[in-house]
DNA sequence: GTCTATAGGGTGATAGAC
DNA sequence: GTCTATCACCCTATAGAC
């Protein structure tokens, strides 16, 4: 068989290598905590290596971060738009989405508010184009809500409640697992991931008895 | 007016000043962003002062750590027990407490995220003395929703989702107000305040939906 | 492309004067 | 108690051999 350029698994190219070394330690322990020795030791490569295929650390945080920030919107905007769904429906659609893509990822949502905290993600950097995609999704949820209660279909309420409620619910769970869990350890790993794929069902449930008009 | 050892506001005594810068700095940014010339300069006084009251950045960041784990868990431990409360009381009660909290406190959840992330906090460590509270604290909220249960009083359901929940609709908005409020601005602060505020008296009703036997 | 060696600057901590 | 000066180490980045 024949080596095409992007293998799977172990073999990657060594560039490859790096960028899944670099993922993994900006996206468990930050920027500022991750050295670049580290991201060498844990690519099996030499040091001078990282610079040579991604000229500085910083350059390839910003790789990184557009990658994951990417997974963290991606999953939702390409279908989000365009797809009439009762709000039920939306909100399984939504949140079974989400919880899927956190289950494979479940650290993603440390990079993301390590982002915040450090600054390197602006809310108001124009240029950024996944930073547009997130504008956009919040955009599209809050115009499907009020969609719906002008439709008189949910209950009135402010929209940014509804989005605040439905993000937290999903997200924080895999931020907090360690408070949640109390003591981890592989049992608690396996009952944390049954949980959260009760939660796929439980959510939309949830958010459809906020909404409803009795 | 004779001065006291601890006075208010920009009076304060070396020691403490240089408390406050600590512990504003390691909060907005965590262990590993905060430079110790940082928190010197802003404290404003000099490097060397620094090791001589706290001998290493380490332990002035534990010593931050164990202040900011007290005021996370204290403001309810005081009160959950012993004090028997219908659920929606109980609701009213811990979520209001929280918020408010939250609101004088706004980064101390990332403070909190960024311990489980650094590993300066560790839910196996049986010496920390607030780590017992934090066990405690979940431990009474656990128990307190089992016997609501066992009496027929609430829906039956797995605590752990109840405590996720209130949790995360409490604490993610703090950590996600950038996201959620999308352009940041003065007049966006204003506007996020008086939604949490609206928040403290949702949160309880949306629970409350959420065990509500129909 | 990959390595070793090292430059160049930052960072935590201390010595020692006042 | 508070400062300036400095050490010793660590970190990112690059030069240069192979």
């Amino acid at each position: 068989m024949a080596k095409k350029k992007d293998t799977v698994a172990k073999d990657l190219s060594t560039e490859e290598k790096i960028k899944a070394a670099a993922k993994k330690l900006f996206t468990q322990k930050g920027f500022a905590a991750t050295k670049t020795r580290d991201i060498a030791e844990e690519a099996g490569i030499n040091l001078a290596l990282l610079n040579y295929y991604f000229r500085s650390k910083e350059k390839l945080f910003e790789l990184v971060m557009r990658e994951n920030l990417s997974l963290f919107v991606g999953v939702l905007l390409e279908d989000i738009k365009n797809t009439p769904r009762s709000f039920e429906e939306q909100m399984n659609f939504l949140v079974g989405r989400y919880i899927d893509m956190l289950l494979e990822n479940p650290d993603l949502p440390f990079f993301i508010l390590n982002l915040i905290q450090s600054g390197h993600f602006q809310t108001d950097d124009q240029g950024n184009p996944v930073l547009k995609e997130i504008t956009q999704l919040r955009a599209e949820f809050l115009k499907y809500a009020m969609e719906q209660m002008e439709q008189g279909k949910i209950k009135k309420i402010h929209p940014l409640h509804l989005m605040a409620n439905m993000m937290s619910m999903i997200i924080f769970p895999f931020i907090a697992s360690s408070i949640l869990m109390a003591r981890s350890g592989i049992t608690d790993r396996k009952e944390f991931e049954r949980l959260m794929i009760e939660r796929k069902k439980l959510i939309p449930q949830w958010m459809k008895e906020m909404v409803e008009i009795r």
